[in-house]
RNA sequence: GAGGCUGUAGCUCAGUUGGUUAGAGCAUCAGAUUGUGGUUCUGAGGGUCGGGGGUUCGAGACCCCUCAGCCUCCCCA
């Protein structure tokens, strides 16, 4: 016998742990509709050419691919085609639409440029959208990453205005305020702060590898970093530049300050200390005194996607060691992928798996999330049955949840299966009762129980709760 | 792509230098108790010890191969 299994990396969900997730994105969804953004859904799977080239050479081969149907019923030219393409797929990473037209999609970010690319006249701009459904990566596992795991993201399109960052922002603090999560710290940086520091210590067509190797600081140190950046070609004066930038301290405000001078031959960086400057001035205007996280300016700050050109914001929590538990920035030009141009965008993402895990390990789920059955009547059968059938509409309609238990099962049984249940009360129905014309209510919690009317019943649930 | 750890009942795990018929707790089912749950007590069912090969008089244990899961690095949420 084969035991049943899921695909590594997926999970199922059971009902508490639902009631929990569900927590967490009506929460979000809240915040997003009180900040005014619409909600998206796009399909689970897209056309690969739509997500191919968009992740970056890696995120290419994480990209799960769904095969052709039919390909055995293909004739003549078409069958030859897949019997070569396949050949090639076996030797060297390539992609045929004859093989595989379709994959499920990697983020939501490209669907959603994808589809206001579509949508592009029916849309009105700036369009704000939120979006909260589930992504794939063929990703080895491991703790707090998945192969199936959801995003839930916010995005505006059409709009430069660092209003949009500054909100954004908002809506990251005004959502771990929500969860009550401690210890957020909102890490900020700028991609063009970024171009600023790769063209002061002379390396300005290295930029990736710069911010790769910087990325790492947090992991490796210093040291490492200065290793990877020597591997990456940068001369040992860049490098000793590069260390002086980073190693700016003080408030958001001094830091800012600094850099500015060692920029002050960058008119790429002074634009990244400008934006960051109105965004931070923006975000003053719009917070809540009661958000409890903090913004912090961090020109280590990389993130992978290749996208973003300005502003860029990532998420942590140290209060468990688990990686960023969000991040997002602006990507200038992502419609243009897909023929739209000149249309900026700015958006950040929630990982609510990860978010989830954190939750869950400070436990910090509300305790009355788990909805049981107030009330499960009791089935003695036969006419008895027929008698608490009656019962059971006028509750709903009361607006007490009720069921019956559907088998006429031995009377312990089914006891033992409301305890199990979690159920509030239990309403006897059987011989005495039918003949009284009432019902026998046992409440669960204190074990007593009274002969009342089925409006006595209610009354008396309702007003317990 | 590289490396490490673990696979024994539905679940969590014991199982001594290789030695009779592989155990426990939880869960399930039955009974004590046919109209009263939780707490008890009694009993029962449930295993190709991940799979294949090898060493041995004898393998759950040792060796090889293989599969699966978990974890770390890379990268990411």
């Amino acid at each position: 016998m084969s035991k049943p299994s899921i695909p590594q990396g997926t999970r199922d969900f059971s009902p508490e742990v639902v009631r929990k997730r569900q927590y967490m994105l009506n929460l979000l969804k809240g915040i997003f509709e009180q900040y005014g953004f619409q909600p998206l859904e796009t399909p689970a799977m897209e056309n690969l050419v739509t997500l191919t080239g968009k992740y970056g050479e890696e995120g290419d081969k994480l990209i799960f691919k769904i095969l052709n149907n039919g390909l055995h019923e293909l004739k003549d030219a078409k069958r030859e085609k897949v019997a070569e393409d396949w050949n090639k797929m076996l030797e060297k990473p390539f992609s045929s639409p004859a093989i595989t037209e379709r994959a499920l999609r990697y983020d939501l970010t490209i669907p959603f440029a994808r589809f206001v690319v579509m949508n592009q006249n029916e849309l009105a701009f700036p369009f704000r959208r939120y979006q909260m459904q589930p992504v794939w990566r063929a990703d080895r596992p491991q703790r707090g990453r998945y192969r199936e795991f959801w995003q839930c993201d916010a995005d505006v399109v059409g709009s430069t205005s660092l209003i949009n960052e500054a909100e954004l922002l908002c809506i990251y603090q005004a959502a771990f305020h929500a969860m009550k999560l401690p210890q957020v710290t909102i890490k900020i940086n700028s991609r063009k702060l970024l171009a600023g520091l790769a063209e002061v210590s002379g390396n300005a067509a290295l930029m990736m590898d710069i911010t790769i190797a910087l990325d790492k600081l947090d992991k490796i140190g210093w040291d490492g970093v200065a290793k990877e950046l020597e591997q990456r070609g940068i001369s040992a004066d860049g490098i000793s530049s590069i260390r002086e930038i980073i190693s700016v301290t003080g408030t958001n405000e001094e830091q800012l300050a600094a850099l500015e001078a060692i920029m002050s031959g960058s008119a790429i960086g002074l634009q990244g200390i400008e934006e960051l400057r109105k965004t931070l001035a923006y975000h003053q205007s719009l917070v809540n005194t009661a958000w409890d996280s903090t913004i912090e300016v961090d020109i280590s700050l990389a993130r992978g996607l290749n996208y973003y050109t300005g502003v860029i914001v990532e998420v942590t929590t140290s209060a468990v060691s688990m990686g960023s538990i969000g991040g997002g920035g602006r990507y200038d030009d992502l419609t243009g992928l897909f023929g739209l141009k000149g249309l900026s965008g700015v958006g950040v993402s929630f990982g609510i798996d990860r978010i989830y895990d954190v939750l869950e390990e400070l436990q910090l789920f509300p305790a009355a999330l788990s909805v049981a059955t107030q009330v499960m009547i009791v089935n003695f059968g036969g006419e008895n049955e027929a008698y608490a059938l009656r019962a059971l509409q006028p509750l709903r309609q009361a607006g007490v949840t009720a069921e019956i238990y559907p088998d006429a099962a031995k009377f312990d049984k089914q006891m033992k299966y409301a305890n199990k249940r979690n159920i509030s009360y239990v309403l006897i129905a059987g011989d005495d009762e039918r003949a009284a014309n009432k019902y026998s209510l046992k409440n669960f919690t204190t074990g007593e129980q009274q002969l009342l009317s089925l409006e006595e019943c209610m009354a008396h649930i309702s007003s317990q709760g």
